[in-house]
DNA sequence: CCGCATCCGAATGGATACTG
DNA sequence: CAGTATCCATTCGGATGCGG
């Protein structure tokens, strides 16, 4: 379950600083920022540009889809490609590390499909108090 | 890519409405809080006790050690028993459903583990500049 | 031993207006 | 078209003290 985690030795306690110099983390959180995976997701099919997007993922600002984008483009998950013209047009797509992180997203994606039942009902028992 | 997402059908712009209530996004936002995977990956080994992940885990605080352990609890991925005696004790393990999560997030793990270089070395380029 | 209550700072997410 | 600049709301993560 250590998903390579610091914490294999788990013999031993787990500092903050191990757990946040460690490879594994870093690609949790980003997993868990609101809108990146739908992004990925959307350039998986195609190309997009960047009004593109704003308008494919309804009610997400631009301010907000600028900073996922720079974050998945700093990751070199996504490339950013400017073609200079009028107007001007900036295409995002997937690099090969992009593409290759698509695997592993989709076990999750289908573990999360194959026990929504379970989860919900965790949920309501949780909430219920009981 | 859509790891089960209503993000499927690519060819419709997707809402807030439909992002919030896929069930794959609550599960990619679980995966990257900041304690709950390593809290599970401690659990996958053996189940413990709350003071004892407390001290497992240096540098997390007992509030958000509580709420990270309630937020799992209640997705139904841990257990929480209570034995009564002097003193009491309280003992979390893993449910068979938080068993059955630990091959997806193995899966994202590895990939982080395999492609950390990579992402590194994207970091450095994006941050240098160029 | 196991937590909850309180209070706080930082990060994230968002609405809007304006620019090359 | 593709952003940046501002400002605000919400959530998350954290420190600490008290109580069952």
């Amino acid at each position: 379950m250590s998903t390579g985690d610091a914490a294999v030795a788990l013999s031993t306690p787990v500092t903050v600083e191990e757990h946040e110099t460690c490879p594994a983390t870093g690609v949790l959180r980003r997993v868990g920022e609101k809108w990146g995976v739908l992004v990925l997701s959307l350039l998986d099919a195609r190309p997009y540009g960047f009004n593109e997007l704003d308008r494919a993922i309804q009610g997400l600002s631009r301010r907000v889809l600028t900073r996922t984008l720079r974050t998945l483009e700093r990751d070199g998950l996504i490339s950013r490609t400017v073609h200079p013209g009028r107007p001007p047009r900036v295409e995002y797509a997937l690099t090969d590390l992009g593409r290759s992180f698509r695997e592993p997203l989709l076990m999750l994606g289908r573990w999360a499909v194959d026990h929504e039942t379970e989860i919900r009902a965790a949920r309501a028992r949780f909430d219920g108090g009981v």
